[in-house]
DNA sequence: TGGTATAGTATCAAAAAGAATACTTTTAGG
DNA sequence: CCTAAAAGTATTCTTTTTGATACTATACCA
């Protein structure tokens, strides 16, 4: 918690989220129900395991998605979103909501901008 | 745009406030009004020129600031929060709830694991 | 003529985040 | 005995972000 010297807790809610990969983690679990390590993997072609394990680590350290491990061979791993995690979908949502309009408002912008180009 | 290949508006909202010191600079706008270049930098001793220049110039870009420039000598530059930027302010609020929650529950996670250090 | 103030740039170094690749464990199946 | 599958670690880069430091323009003031 010493990263943050600066009051406001506005960074303790966003290090919940933020990272590259973080978001579209916590996307996958909470519309798609419980995954396997393999599963998310397969869902995000891109990250590499190390990746995927490092922030699977980090949002189980805090308390926002649970593994469980099932001790079979091949072994079986299971994330899933907690209950505690879920009371982070209002503010993701809100995010969504957000993150839409700004692009309509940045595609707005972009045209007020092109309609000006005749004046330079 | 290209930064996010996936979908998920979350990214978007999430690129205007992130970083170390996007949140502080918000809060300062937000909560304290109209301020000059070299007032920022007072109210956040640790952060450089630089930084504080770029963290203005992105989220001018983003339309949540204004700058504005007095034609004076020595010049005077002042910078504020948006129309458009206070749209934001909800959004911010929410995250300070639920940063506040969230120092809370951890609290209460490590006191029960101090007690159960006695099982160990 | 030199110093001061504001709001920056420019350049280079350090640190943090992320990517690539190889390696590990365990048991079943052929 | 060899291979396969799942879920990782370990190690070594590479890239991206930040930081440190020095430097600039302009006009006023002594």
């Amino acid at each position: 918690m010493e990263k943050h010297p600066q009051h406001c807790q506005v960074v303790v809610a966003l290090d919940m989220i933020v990272g590259k990969w973080k978001p579209i983690i916590l996307q996958h679990l909470i519309i798609g129900g419980t995954k396997r390590f393999n599963e998310l993997r397969r869902l995000m072609p891109d990250i590499t395991q190390r990746m995927l394990t490092l922030n699977l680590r980090e949002l189980e350290e805090q308390d926002i998605i649970e593994r469980v491990v099932y001790p079979e061979v091949p072994p079986r791993v299971e994330y899933s979103i907690s209950e505690y995690g879920k009371s982070l979908e209002p503010l993701l949502d809100s995010m969504h909501e957000w993150g839409m309009a700004h692009l309509e408002h940045m595609k707005k912008k972009e045209k007020e901008l092109g309609a000006d180009d005749k004046s330079s």
